[in-house]
DNA sequence: CGGGAATGGTCGGTTTCCCGACACTTGTCC
DNA sequence: GGACAAGTGTCGGGAAACCGACCATTCCCG
């Protein structure tokens, strides 16, 4: 897994290098800001399970996700978890609290086990500012995860249950996220619960009802998309589908 | 209403500054730079009902509204309609398409007649650029943006009716965006309906509940707000209050 | 290889909420 | 000032989803 030794600063550098450069928002920076962008970040794992950041927390690091996927998720008092993203390799997560220095809106914690770049706010900021093309990738990166974020909200508002898994399903496999080859999703039905806001027992019923269709099959752990078509039908009518 | 008139350009210009310099997001430019988005600001007034930008369309235009409130909504194939935001005086909307380039991914419309100033991209965008300043105030806008629809998707999942309709009446009372006073919402039973994505009915019925307790007092095309902490309670409990 | 945890499958009773319909009030525009 | 639109109040049937309670299977870790 880890394969930069944090003893050997040289060899440590330049993995960072190859791999910060993968993330898309930092890809188009000038050697020289890479190179100093590498001497910020820290090297870390962390297992799956575990808490990287809590919800209220103030926003001290900004984290780039190297392998492995991260839940973005929040909970309520009497024990129910929505989960709002899910953070996959190549992808950087809490940069939000760190920009606008706010205490962090949600919980990160590790969906399986992951190794992280960690950047310290401190060292980010007037990192960001020196850098007028790094500021617009940022805010390229808040208007898609705002467009993201506004289309959960339109279709938990407009559409029912079958139209809202189906568009889980869809995001799910366009993005690729826990894409293991051939549609084959590795999440759990729980999981697809508190990401549409529904009981796993309904999800597990409707899902049923589409593997009776061929539409998905179902494994421990995972779901197959089969007709990819049917199901963004259903997304986009938003109607039926019982 | 409007009180600069076009045909006067060196009067148009003044009024422009003094209300542009009354959008947080402007309001630390410097003089001449503040001078030159005047230039760029057009003015306009729409009616009630009108539609200001449309869902696909490309993102020509950024928007800064002066007054009146403007509903940021995206409708369904089979008439569902779900109110994303709304837009008050010493806003701007628009922003996410200019920044980015993408299509408009929600339908603007006047919610009352409305004043607003509108900038085109091509003189936007390149401003933005030469302004780090801008850029910087820019991002923690998306920020803010992003914490609110974030904070409506866990709402939305977490929540039940009461809670969710709790939360909405909060958000709308401590914005003030449609308060003309003492906790009055100039707001339509439906218009709340469409946000918490629930039924007229159910809306009516629970706020009915909540007017024979003296939580709320209804009007006609209004609400007010008696017991602002019985509803804050209930809103973040989460839980009951039928 | 064995035990426990995690995941999936299943079932009715109950609640919530949608749906369609309608009457009434208020406001607005000609 | 009168017609019409917009907004509110109300009702009951029926569908959708929750809830709590199970057991079976699979996986993982010691």
């Amino acid at each position: 897994m880890a394969q930069d030794k944090t003893s050997d600063p040289r060899q440590s550098s330049g993995n960072k290098l190859s791999v910060l450069r993968k993330h898309p928002i930092f890809a188009d920076l000038e050697p020289d800001a890479l190179d100093q962008l590498c001497r910020y970040a820290k090297h870390t794992t962390v297992k799956r399970g575990a808490t990287i950041a809590a919800k209220g927390d103030p926003g001290n690091n900004l984290f780039a996700v190297v392998s492995g996927t991260v839940k973005i998720s929040s909970s309520s008092p009497d024990g129910r978890n929505a989960i709002l993203n899910l953070i996959g390799p190549g992808e950087i997560f809490g940069e939000i609290a760190v920009l606008d220095g706010a205490p962090r809106s949600a919980d990160a914690t590790a969906n399986t086990n992951c190794e992280l770049y960690i950047i310290d706010r401190r060292d980010f900021l007037p990192f960001v500012k020196s850098q007028p093309e790094l500021a617009m990738k940022f805010i390229e990166l808040l208007c898609g995860r705002l467009r993201w974020t506004s289309q959960q909200v339109e279709q938990v508002i407009l559409q029912n249950l079958p139209g809202r898994l189906a568009s889980a399903l869809l995001g799910l496999t366009e993005e690729r996220k826990l894409d293991s080859g051939s549609g084959t999703l590795a999440i759990t039905q729980q999981e697809i619960s508190e990401m549409v806001g529904m009981t796993r027992e309904s999800i597990n019923k409707q899902l049923r009802a589409w593997a009776a269709r061929s539409w998905v099959r179902l494994e421990h752990g995972a779901i197959v998309v089969l007709d990819i078509d049917a199901l963004r039908e259903l997304a986009e009518s938003g109607l039926e589908g019982g």
